[in-house]
Parts: C-alpha cells; structure tokens; sequence
DNA sequence: TATGATTGCTGACAAATGTCAAATCCAAAC
DNA sequence: GTTTGGATTTGACATTTGTCAGCAATCATA
C-alpha cells in the first residue's frame, strides 16, 4: 500500500500557486514538468494552474496593433473611410464560422482601448456576444458596461441583456442593464417611460461612455433582425422601401448611412444614430459578404471609428 | 516522383506571413498544423514564423504586474523602504543561476515602464546586462539609451557600453555611448574632460532620463567591481575602512546609503549618487545573498523606485 | 458519525510542439 | 547557361503539452 504525505509545504512565499506556477513557466520559461518539480504536484496540475492563471488574467497574449494594421486593406479602409483603428482577420481556406474569428478579433481592440474607470456601451448581436465572451480578463478597475438597447421581444440566444452581462462579467465590471422594451406599442407610453427616472438614468450613462461596441445588420429576410424577432418581415419591407440598407443600434440606415424612420422608430426606446456620435470610440464589428452594403452605408454615415472586418468583405468594401 | 507545385500562392492579403500566421495561431487559435495548411507551408516554417513573431515583438506575453507584486514579500519590501514597485522572484529548489533569471523579471519590469519617447540611463553589470538581452523587443518609437557609467579598464564580458548597446538594440533606440573612461589618472585631466562638449552632452542626456536601470555590488574580495578590474583590492579597502557596503553606478555608499568617497571619486567620471534621486524611475536590480548589506544600504539611501530581487535575499531583508 | 456532493489532483494516453540535419530555393557571380 | 553561397524550408524524430476518467480529500447535511 502507498504511504500517504500530507502537501510537501503550504507554499510560504507565493500566497498564490496559480502565480508561482505562472511566473516559472511563462518568465523563467521552465517546462511544466520543472514546474511540476518545483511546487510539488503533478504536471497535470500544473496545466490546470496556468489555464487558470491565463483565464484570470495573470499572463495574457498581446498582438501588437500596429503589426495587424499594417496590412494593405486596413490602411486602404482606413483612409478611405476616416477609420482611426481597422483590423481585418485573414480568411481562412476552411470556411469556418466567422463570427467566433471576428469576436476574438474584436475583444482584443476592445481590450487595447479599454482605460480604467471607462464606460462602455454595448448593442447586441451574434459578433457582439462573441466579443463579450472571449474577451480577457483584465485587472483594470472602475469599468462601467451599458446596455444601449432595450430588450427585444422573443428569446434569443445573444439577447442586449446578454451581451451586456457577459461583458460586465468578463469584465469585471459594474453593469448597468436596460430596464425597458425596446419597443413600446404606443408613442404615448413610450414618452411616459421616456420620463422615467431609471430610463433617464440610463440615457445618461449611455451618453457618459467613451466606448461604445456595436454590429452591423443587413435586412435580407434571414437576417438577424428577422429571425431575432425584433422586427417583422413587412415592417422591415417599408423601411426597405425607404431605402434602408442596414441596421445598427436598433435604428436603420439607407445606402448614404443617413438613418431612415417610421412610425416605429417613435415608440422605440433608445439613441438616434446621430446622438452616437460624440461617443469617442466606436467600434464596429461585422463580417460577411450579405452584410456588404449595410456596412458601407454604416462607414459612410461616419458612426465608426474603430472597425474590425472579415478580408473577404473588406475587399468588396475597396 | 513527385510533382512539384509552385507556391500555393504568394500571400496576398498579409504582406507579412509572420503576421498572418501569429494571427491565426495566437488569435484564431488553430493548431500549428492547420496554420501550417492554411498557409501552404510545413508545420515546421510554422514554428519558425511564430518564433519571429515573438522575437520581433509582434506577439508578446504580458504578466500582469499586479499578481506578482501581490506577494507578501514585495508589500513588507515597499512599504518598508517606500518602493513604488517591486518583484520578489520565487526561489527555485534546483539552484540555477540567479542572474538570468533577475534578468528577465527586470526586462519585464522595464517594457512595463517604458514609454514611447523614453531616455533611459543604463549602469553595468552581468545582472543588468541580463536584463538587456532578454527584454523583449517593442513598437514603442523614439527611444534613446543612455549609457551612464563610462568605460571600465580591463575586458569583461559586461561591459557599460555592451550594457547599453544590447539595450539599444534590442529596443531599436538611439544608443549613447558614453566616450570616455570612468577613472582617470588625476583631477585636473578629469576637470579638462568634463568640459568636453561630448561629456557634457552625455551628462545633460543621463539627467534628462526618465528612467534609470542599475545593478547593486557588493564590495567582497571576489565581488564584481574587483574582478572586472574596475578597482585594486586595496584601493577597495580604503573605501571599506570609511564604511563602504556596497556599490551602485561606479560609486560607493556606506551602510546609511550615504556616498562613501575617496580621492579615486574627483577623478572619475560619473554621476554623484545624490544626482541620480531626481531621475523620476529608478530600477534597481540585484539579488544573492552576498549583496544583502549593499541592497539594504542601497535602499535606505532612497536610491530605488523600482526594485528586482529574490525571494531568499528579499526574506532575508525583512 | 455516516452520506452524498463537490472540488481538486493524478497517471496514462493522445495530441501538439520543438529540433535539427538534409534538401531546396534564389540570386548574384562567373 | 552554370556555379556557388546563403537563406529558407522540410520531414522525421524527440520532447512537451493537453485530456480525461478515476481517485482522494473536503465539506455540508442528515
């Protein structure tokens, strides 16, 4: 029978064994199994400790901006549509989903801009959510996530509640959810709750933020904002039929980025595309080639300043 | 035989392979072999694009400094001698070498600090010539390196200037390179020389740092500053007779801190250490037993902002 | 003090990564 | 053309890393 040892020793130095483990493998440079030597457990524990210390946020990668922006399309986006930041993920030759790729990207120029103490507005999507989620933890404090857009009817899965908490999580952040529908079924109740203080609150912060993140969405019939269930197929078709091309922020474009209204957009709750403007930062993410023109009218309308892109659709945009 | 294929094709997207295949591995990632795929190469140029990509700075591992100065000891050592930061290095079972190993957490320490336009002043010694050869390159621009002690007799493998070249190079700084020797044979040729508009410039560049990067000496028979040549055996004993403890940036300082000097001191050139306190970053890097009586001396003569040291000295000081 | 749930650790195996000498490519010199 | 020297790439092998099911310890509850 094996003889039982009790922990070789409480580790008296590092009060933490996810740092100690951290610091011999990704300073020192130790294989796992030295470390494993080192702090007296097995290499398979020490695995766990530094996928640990990677998700705390202990030791993070970084990819230098300027590298990824030196790229042909990015410098050609950039000048070409007033981008201060562009990122374009490289294709791949096996279609894989987009939208974890983009996310990724995403995440990483969101944490490049993040400052301590920032607030940050974030809408909802499919991109959005991907962002929120693989997005490094960071030991900066203070940090506000807003909501920009109320909630939308019908379940799915990359709701604006979602986005937002997932984010704030990640985070570590304060969240600050939207308490409303986005859409109201009168214009009268939704001034009334327009008044409210809690709406009005909000309103404020969402107007604070230095940060604001957001998708871009096209309006073919299998569309997210169809399928979502934020807006039926013929109330889409009117605003079509004035010309809009693309949707961001729960508000529609046509092809000049100029945002086009109906009846509807005077009982939803939420920002006029103009009033993002004075945000500083805006990040926009999206990708695809159906979401072509509704990212063009976007660029155009100047809501962007930082963009991060798929290399298919950014050569289309060229 | 085998059919030979011409280049899948040359990439067109990224102008840069290395880029594009740290970009698929760090962000994206994917394995090396589907990197490998995706680019049309074998998984083993795969290897050696990803190992460009670190040496050349485009992906670099941060950790996060909050973690490592969370330690108990690095709290009692700032608190104790009022440091701004400082990075105990947990001990190691296996006795290996303390200097490259100071080496790299000063490196890391030093890429957290810099900033892009910096002048950072560099002394000598293996342990800061350590830290000069594993820092790991940046985009940060406009960088000088300023060498801070002038030339040593004798030939040692770490040396003032090869201190301050590696630096250089490393960060792809303006080197300066101080142009004249450390010890002189008398007063009145080290007068002349100070007047020299070289010197002079070399002294306004050093007093314009932001950041100074030094290593702490003992001053024991087989101690550094003997054996590079630096200074007879019994030139030293002078200096111990008056208290001296320990050594930084070619002066002496007794056990308050306070410079111990001799007549050597009026006919070298070099800081006096008192001039080195409006330097607004001090970072200071030193470990090993032996030195524990100049660390601590060093210390309680405020010298230090920024503090490297191992985990036993580091107990030892407390 | 039993009991079941939960957490964390381990060993054995599978997968991914690093190394290195040999092969190949490229461009400049003959 | 052909040769030549340096840089780059590659395949085969050695090492390192990730995975996962099962086990031990801990904890909360009955």
């Amino acid at each position: 029978m094996k003889v039982k040892f009790r922990k070789p020793e409480p580790p008296p130095e590092f009060q933490d064994v996810i740092v100690w483990a951290a610091w011999l493998y990704y300073v020192d440079q130790m294989t796992q199994s030295e470390v494993a030597r080192e702090l007296g457990v097995s290499r398979a524990s020490v695995v766990n400790y530094l996928q640990e210390a990677r998700d705390k946020g202990i030791v993070s990668i970084q990819f230098d901006p300027g590298s990824i922006e030196n790229t042909l399309l990015s410098q050609q986006l950039r000048t070409r549509f007033g981008l201060e930041g562009c990122t374009v993920i490289p294709r791949t030759q096996t279609t894989e989903d987009l939208v974890p790729r983009l996310g990724k990207a995403a995440a990483r120029t969101l944490s490049q801009m993040l400052q301590s103490g920032d607030v940050i507005g974030v809408a909802w999507g499919k991109t959005v959510l991907a962002a929120a989620q693989s997005i490094s933890r960071t030991s900066l404090g203070n940090l506000t996530v807003v909501q920009v857009v109320g909630s939308i009817p019908g379940t799915v899965d990359f709701s604006p509640e979602l986005c937002t908490s997932v984010l704030a999580n990640q985070l570590n952040a304060r969240c600050m959810n939207f308490l409303a529908p986005a859409v109201l079924s009168s214009r009268s109740l939704c001034n009334e709750l327009l008044e409210e203080e809690v709406i009005a609150n909000q309103f404020q912060a969402i107007r604070s933020s230095r940060i604001i993140l957001f998708g871009i969405g096209d309006i073919a019939a299998e569309s997210t904002v169809v399928r979502s269930g934020f807006m039926e197929s013929d109330l889409l078709r009117s605003y079509e039929q004035q010309g809009a091309v693309g949707t961001i922020i729960g508000r529609m474009l046509n092809a000049e980025g100029e945002q086009v209204c109906t009846e509807m957009d005077h009982r939803m709750i939420g920002l006029m595309l103009e009033e993002i403007r004075p945000i500083p930062c805006r990040l926009a993410v999206a990708g695809g080639i159906h979401k072509l023109e509704a990212i063009r009218a976007t660029l155009r309308g100047g809501y962007v300043t930082h963009l991060v892109i798929d290399f298919e659709t950014a050569s289309a945009l060229i």
